[in-house]
RNA sequence: GGGCGAUUGGCUCAGUUGGUUAGAGCGUCUCGCUUACACCGAGAAGGUCGCAGGUUCGAGUCCUGCAUCGCCCACCA
């Protein structure tokens, strides 16, 4: 290959018979790499690009937790193709590739392998455990870029950002500290989601909700009154019954409460009662978050473990009593359970307390559990040291850009959901107890704060061991080295002073260099707010931010909006004031062809690479753009990949095809500056049907309807250029007849007959003759050649399917291109999309050429209704007065489309046969087929009869219709008069149909 | 408890300002290995557009209610 424009390996040796994407798609894709057509270019002033607004996409980055699932090929295939169709709009264009460290997800998959080496992390200490986790991000990261590649994804690949990388670690760091500097960020001990298997917090938007079938236990709390003279607790005997889904957690009761209204308990308010077991005494008291109707009425409140009861407790001011362990084994709160895992402890309790009397009944509950949504282990709220955002402010921005059509959502009605989340938005927990992830750009001074620094220090030698709890100085003064804190404990900076900072601080402000920094890391999302700007290279005011920021579209599946898309408008606006985008494009689900959502672990996932394997890059993206409407769900099954391959393969051949046409010799394209009203019908047709495609496609592709454009252009290709355009092309060029001029056409010998299949012997003359066509050009009076319509019609295909198709596409315009003159473009993805500008939009042409197209079908629905051996020709009349020219004209392509010889166009009906035919009424045309020893003169009266029963049914209609006065007063003029042509074309037809019926023998 | 989406021929889906006879692919049936393509071509059958009301001259499309499935949000222990 000496030529580097064309991908295509060797354009000497002929193309294969069918199109093998494996053949292609790495060739191409590497063909435009190297040309550097990726890379996104802020354009010199002054240069027509300058003049033209950037477009610009950040890429949702992949977790790097393993290899891209079908959601990915979907991501990819919507952005690529609103990427590269900008790029051939000419706008200067970027896609920012990246990959995200995904804090929690990557971590369990690492700690999954060191599980299986009988390993945890705390074995390694945390520097040897992120280098792990390191080798496993080297791992994969290139396979994440190779799958893109494979899908086409035309990212720019010298923009790829990692979410670890020195600049997003620093937009993480000055964000914190813009934050805490605007009292935005804030350290509290609070109520949390918290993963007893992870050992981190989770925030609200990271845990599922799940229903499961459970009980709700009924516990009967004693009345106490005072004291025993020997200060016992006097019980009265009496009893106030809690209902509970949770009875572990009543020993962090620290108060029984009911509705202020419910008059059953008005006299128990205020009253003590008192746990059993563990003996303490709590009161009874009111507030109007309890139902009355559920349970008893009267609940547990366990402010330390129960969000609602922490609320409830705020408001009464009750204590908070926390009784587990982060693993959720119960802790020294909890008495004699100590130590037991939180389900053991409520299977000895309930055993418990019902051997004592105080478990009332048990009866089956369907109760919300919140689950983990990476581990899927139940969540235990619980009281803990965290760092959180106050988002209010945040929010407010967000709320208003999208109001006020700043940002808008495609589909739209993502917009309400959008503002519904934020209006109520809450306090977002950004710390994580993991060791992956941006560390929190916080600092503690060990020689100022050591006595408000809380260390805790797992036994090294067993796990199982409880940690050692202390202050960083106890622990220094009981002989444990600096080293060895840093190493394995973690440590909390209660009541410490945080040191806030950007650069990693060497000394504290007050000189003290004994600095110890968080150990929690930031929400993966927290970095994924950021994603907008930090890639181009914010906080710094790189040339890259400043071109390409704000950028254009924001396109991810719906099911994110909370968790990634809001929090970077709120973060764009907040670090930059302005939006980080003006579009938000929502994709849904891909499922499995059962509708099952695709999941590794279940089984039911698809490989987007298995798929490009087996049919090709091409068939998938068509498949998925077309599968479905902006955020709705899709089923992905393998027919519809089939088709997706069928197109790309029609799509080869029809080029094959036109190619071999071309032959050795050049041919320009049309002039599309030079008029067209000297051209055939179907070229004038063909050209403007590929503009009105052209324009229609133009505004779909605004409107992002992505799968209806690329709909269209299968429908077109397909349907119209390859199944007429093409045929009637070969009938011109290869000729079935030297006889122009009259429109009738006699066989290469000159001397061709009509042939019947039976019946009428002297038709049947010489089998071979009409068989041998010759491919050769018409030349002189037999018109112009169609080839140069055929490239330019084929080319303008090529360009708009590249967006969707780009391997093959690229691939064969390379192929066709090299066979025509004028092409100015090196290569198809810069090549100038059409939008419908060439002025060749010729509605006469489309009607009339519909019509021929329709006497065609007519013969050929006779033909396949009366048996007709599809090869043989059969004679056929078309009666018409005013489109006579026009039917003379096509009376070629009538004859070989649809085998018809003799072909007779006649304006007078009286002049075809009336014996033994069968005939098809259109608008304005009848055709009458002699169907000599064939006929069957009940079946033709049947047939007739059923169409004029069709036809007279709809002319009721729309007689009825039109009588009807208040159509006629209300519907626009125009509805109306359509409604009267198509009465008239109706009636028409019903005559026609009649007079035919009329001609039958009895 | 709120909200959203889906419901169109056997299957999978289009149908985006209400307006001819509701489309496609697959599957089915009939025919065809015609030198671009059997990953194909020709023809055909197949739909009361979930149900019930309503608005309108006119509803698959707008409104109301209901049903089934799915999803999201929500502190009923």
């Amino acid at each position: 290959m000496t030529d580097d424009r064309r991908p295509t390996t060797d354009d000497r040796q002929p193309m294969a018979k069918a199109y093998e994407p494996q053949a292609t798609e790495d060739r191409v894709y590497q063909f435009w790499e190297t040309r550097g057509y990726f890379k996104g270019r802020i354009p010199e002033p002054g240069t027509t690009a300058a003049a033209r607004d950037p477009f610009c996409i950040i890429m949702p980055p992949p977790n790097v937790t393993g290899e891209l699932h079908i959601g990915h090929a979907l991501t990819d295939t919507v952005e690529d193709i609103l990427i590269r169709w900008h790029r051939m709009l000419g706008d200067p264009t970027l896609w920012v590739p990246g990959v995200d460290h995904a804090g929690i997800a990557t971590q369990n998959v690492v700690e999954k392998q060191l599980a299986k080496e009988g390993m945890t992390r705390h074995d390694l200490g945390r520097e040897e455990f992120e280098r792990r986790v390191w080798t496993w991000v080297e791992r994969v990261r290139p396979i994440i870029s190779n799958q893109h590649r494979r899908l086409g994804a035309s990212a720019d690949w010298s923009s790829e950002v990692f979410t670890l990388d020195d600049t997003p670690q620093r937009a993480v760091r000055a964000t914190f500290k813009k934050m805490f500097d605007d009292g935005l960020i804030y350290r509290g001990e609070r109520l949390i989601n918290w993963c007893p298997r992870c050992r981190t917090a989770l925030s609200d938007l990271e845990v599922e909700h799940e229903e499961q079938q459970g009980n709700l236990w009924y516990i009967r709390y004693p009345v106490v009154d005072g004291k025993n003279a020997d200060g016992s607790p006097r019980l009265t005997g009496e009893h106030i019954t809690v209902a509970t889904t949770r009875p572990e957690t009543y020993v962090g009761d620290t108060a029984v409460a009911v509705n202020p209204k419910d008059e059953r308990y008005t006299s128990w308010i205020g009253r003590t009662v008192m746990l059993p077991v563990i003996l303490r005494e709590i009161p009874v008291l009111a507030d109007e978050a309890i139902e009355m109707e559920f349970g008893t009425g009267a609940v547990k409140v366990t402010p330390g473990h129960d969000p609602t009861d922490f609320e409830i407790g705020q408001r009464h001011s009750l204590p908070i009593i926390n009784v587990m362990n982060k693993d959720a084994t119960m802790n020294a709160e909890a008495g004699p359970y100590e130590g037991s895992d939180r389900y053991e402890a409520r299977a000895t309790m309930l055993r418990d307390l019902e051997e004592l009397g105080y478990l009332k009944k048990t009866e089956p509950h369907t109760l919300q559990i919140s689950t983990c949504s990476r581990c899927h282990t139940v969540i235990e709220p619980l009281m803990s040291w965290q760092w959180f955002v106050t988002m209010g402010p945040l929010a407010k921005p967000g709320i208003d850009v999208v109001r006020e059509g700043r940002i808008r959502f495609v589909p739209d009605r993502f917009e309400r959901i959008y503002l519904n989340w934020m209006e109520n938005i809450r306090d977002w927990c950004v710390s994580r107890q993991l060791w992956w992830g941006h560390r929190i750009p916080v600092w503690y001074s060990a020689d100022e704060d050591g006595d408000n620094i809380i260390v805790t220090l797992p036994d090294q030698r067993d796990s199982k061991a409880p940690p050692r709890v202390a202050t960083y100085n106890e622990m220094l003064r009981s002989g444990v080295s600096r080293e060895t804190i840093l190493r394995y404990a973690t440590w909390t900076g209660v009541d410490a002073t945080p040191i806030v900072s950007i650069e990693t601080p060497e000394q504290s402000p007050t000189g003290g260099g004994n600095l110890l920094q968080e150990n929690d890391v930031l929400d993966t999302w927290f970095s994924s707010g950021l994603w907008p700007f930090s890639t181009l290279g914010w906080p710094e005011q790189t040339p890259e931010l400043k071109y390409w920021y704000p950028t254009s579209v924001m396109e991810t599946g719906y099911d994110i909006i909370f968790l990634w898309v809001s929090r970077m408008i709120m973060l764009g606006l907040y670090n930059l004031g302005d939006i980080p985008y003006s579009t938000v494009y929502l994709h849904g689900t891909v499922r499995n062809e059962f509708g099952q959502r695709m999941s590794k672990s279940l089984g039911t996932g698809v490989d987007p690479l298995e798929v490009v394997e087996k049919y090709g890059a091409d068939a998938l993206r068509y498949t998925l753009i077309t599968s479905s409407g902006p955020g709705n769900d899709m089923k992905l099954s393998e027919q519809r990949v089939e088709m997706g391959r069928n197109f790309a393969n029609k799509l080869w051949n029809a080029t094959r095809f036109v190619i071999s046409m071309i032959g050795d010799t050049n041919v320009a394209p049309i002039d599309l500056g030079g008029p067209i009203s000297d051209l055939p019908l179907e070229d004038r047709w063909i050209l403007s049907r590929v503009e009105g495609l052209s324009r229609s496609v133009d505004e779909l592709m605004r409107k992002f309807e992505l799968g209806e454009a690329a709909r269209q252009v299968y429908e077109f290709v397909w349907s119209e250029f390859a199944d007429w355009y093409i045929e009637i092309a070969k009938v011109r060029v290869r000729g079935t007849s030297g006889d122009g001029a009259s429109g009738l056409v006699r066989g290469p010998g000159g001397a061709e007959a009509p042939r019947v299949l039976t019946g009428a012997a002297d038709a049947d003359r010489g089998s071979g003759g009409a068989e041998a066509p010759r491919v050769q050009p018409v030349a002189g009076d037999a018109g112009p050649s169609p080839l140069p319509v055929l490239a330019y019609v084929l080319e303008r295909s090529l360009r708009l399917l590249h967006p969707v198709m780009p391997f093959v596409t690229e691939e064969l315009w390379q192929a066709l291109t090299a066979k025509i003159a004028g092409i100015e473009e090196d290569a198809l993805i810069i090549a100038a999309y059409p939008r419908g500008e060439s002025g060749f939009s010729d509605p006469a042409a489309e009607r009339e050429m519909e019509m021929l197209i329709d006497v065609v079908r007519a013969i050929r629905n006779i033909r396949a209704e009366k048996k007709v051996e599809p090869a043989k020709f059969i004679e056929a009349y078309v009666v018409a007065d005013g489109a006579r020219g026009v039917l003379e004209a096509g009376a070629p392509y009538i004859e070989m489309l649809g085998r018809a010889r003799p072909l007779h166009i006649i304006g007078d009906i009286g002049d075809a046969p009336k014996d033994q035919v069968a005939t098809a009424v259109l608008e304005g045309i009848t055709v009458i087929v002699p169907l000599m020893g064939l006929f069957d003169v009940e079946a033709e009266r049947a047939r007739l009869q059923k169409l004029i029963a069709d036809a007279e049914a709809e002319a009721g209609r729309i007689e009825t219709k039109l009588a009807n006065e208040q159509f006629r007063s209300k519907a626009p003029e125009k509805v109306v008069a359509a409604e009267e042509e198509r009465l008239a074309t109706v009636r028409t037809r019903v005559d026609g149909l009649r007079a035919s019926l009329a001609e039958l023998p009895e």
